[in-house]
RNA sequence: GUGGGUAUAGCUCAGUUGGUUAGAGCAUCGGAUUGUGGUUCCGGGGGUCGAGGGUUCGAAUCCCUUUACCCACCCCA
């Protein structure tokens, strides 16, 4: 028979089981972050019907959109968890409360070519709040505090959550009063960190701006520092476009309120060349880096929009939202060497190894251990002694427990510690107790370990 | 979509101006040690050299085509 090499698209991310592991850890510390600010699990399918992703027609995500058709049926895939929580809260309008949290962690696909950091399948974490008619800037504030919570809650410390608003930007673009589509010189200026303030003002000029034009920009986003002191110098554009003045008092309060939910200063800033997915943002932007690692670029990127389901709705339902890009997030981890294989969790507490024919004992042991909430595996495979006490040092075990012969007819078990590599034969119970107990003991683990000294 | 690079064992990679039967480390399996693992020692298995064509007495090596992957741009989590 011929062998199908094996092998795994490009652009997929496929673990092992310790890395898997790990993952899931951090999946599970951002649900919990997610549950503890009041927002609600939600799930929707990766395929919908064509007409529902593509509703918008924005060109260039439907270049990018995974497509197909089966019978007469148009299918797509999911490119983001947005649209799809635009349909489900158009859809179940009636049903929900508002203003309605929702999370939800899921894959989603992406046809662009892989690179770097840079999947065509991958988790996005979103936390979106949407509300009925109005809502209020304050929710603009509390998603970057819940941001930091979550890296906070991590572990992470070298990140930098950068925000800026869209209305400020598109004020002050009004200003200057040229014909250059706002998009394009976002997507310049967007790649000031990148490429330098020399090589922006040269694709500024290469875009048809005049000299008048570029010295404004440039001005404008070289204004740098605390956001006590950005705010200070964007005074001096004030009363001049009434877009500007509404996006500059929001800024204010957004910096007022982040600060009063207690994220440091060192994890956030303003940063005015924030252009990203400007397209449906009407308010707040946010976009997380981490400091090591800008060249990846954001792992967190959202914002505030005004009208999220106005496709599949005529209700107005304005909310703000981010996604983190935990593929992406965990790919640096790991690439950094911030995620610990020390100590990491072991997927089996105990490791149950019967010696003789018949394991009615040992299942009965292992019962006893599930019961105390302790990971127990049996081992039933015929092989030698060796091989199964090597299984569970493969496995990373903390407890062997061994039930032969002479165990069986004292009724007792050996526990193997395995890293001291002690043991003692005692009665089942005693047994059972002896491993809850020191397994309850341990100090609880740390998924992320930054092992690099803070600058 | 554009530009560059790579492809040899399960993995990471050597392989000289083209020259016997293509190697190493790790992993794996077996033995030393039949109820004691991680260390050590010994041994085994595992390759149509990405695919197709060409040049040559002879190709992993040179040429052409093709596919896949990687890196970067675009764009984005």
């Amino acid at each position: 028979m011929d062998i199908v090499k094996p092998r795994t698209l490009s652009g997929f991310m496929e673990l092992l089981p310790e890395k898997q592991l790990q993952f899931d850890a951090i999946a599970d510390t951002l649900r919990e972050v997610y549950k503890s600010y009041g927002f609600y699990p939600l799930d929707t399918p990766i395929l919908e019907a064509s007409e529902i992703l593509l509703a918008k027609g924005c060109g260039d995500t439907e270049l990018h959109i995974y497509r197909f058709t089966k019978g007469d049926t148009d299918l797509s895939m999911r490119f983001d968890l947005t649209v799809p929580l635009a349909k489900y809260v158009a859809l179940n309008y009636g049903a929900l409360t508002f203003p309605f949290r929702r999370f939800q962690i899921g894959k989603v696909y992406r046809g662009e070519r892989a690179q770097r950091g840079r999947f065509r399948e991958f988790y996005q974490a979103d936390i979106d709040i949407i509300g009925d008619g109005e809502l209020s800037v304050i929710n603009e504030a509390e998603i970057p505090a819940i941001i930091y919570r979550t890296f906070a809650e991590l572990g992470l410390t070298r990140f930098v959550i950068r925000i800026n608003n869209r209305k400020l930007l598109s004020g002050f673009f009004d200003m200057l009063g040229c014909d250059i589509a706002a998009s394009d010189i976002m997507r310049v200026i967007d790649k000031l960190d990148k490429i330098g303030l020399e090589k922006v003002m040269e694709e500024l000029a290469s875009l048809g701006m005049g000299d008048e034009g570029r010295r404004l920009v440039g001005g404008f986003i070289s204004q740098t520092g605390s956001p006590a002191q950005i705010l200070e110098s964007l005074k001096e554009y004030a009363g001049r476009s009434e877009l500007f003045d509404k996006g500059y008092e929001e800024l204010q309060t957004v910096v007022k309120y982040v600060f009063a939910f207690g994220v440091p200063e060192t994890n956030f800033a303003i940063d005015l060349t924030i252009a990203r997915g400007l397209d449906y943002y009407t308010g707040t932007v946010y976009e997380t880096i981490m400091t090591d690692h800008p060249e990846i670029g954001s792992i967190c990127s959202g914002g505030r929009y005004d009208n999220l389901a106005e496709y599949y709705t005529s209700k107005k339902l304005p909310g703000v939202g981010i996604s983190i890009g935990l593929t992406r997030l965990f790919f640096i981890l790991d690439d950094m060497n911030y995620i610990s294989g020390e100590g990491s969790p072991a997927n089996v507490d105990v490791l149950v190894l019967p010696m003789t024919d018949d394991i009615s004992a040992s299942i009965e042991f292992s019962q006893m251990l599930r019961e105390q909430g302790v990971k127990t595996q049996i081992y039933y495979e015929n092989k030698k002694f060796k091989a199964k006490i090597g299984y569970a040092d493969k496995v990373s075990a903390p407890y062997a427990a061994i039930i032969g012969e002479d165990e069986l007819a004292e009724g007792k078990v050996t526990v193997k510690d395995m890293k001291a590599g002690t043991q003692q034969t005692v009665p089942c119970e005693e047994a059972v107790g002896i491993i809850s107990q020191a397994l309850a003991a341990r100090t609880p683990h740390k998924i992320i370990e930054v092992k690099r000294e803070e600058v």
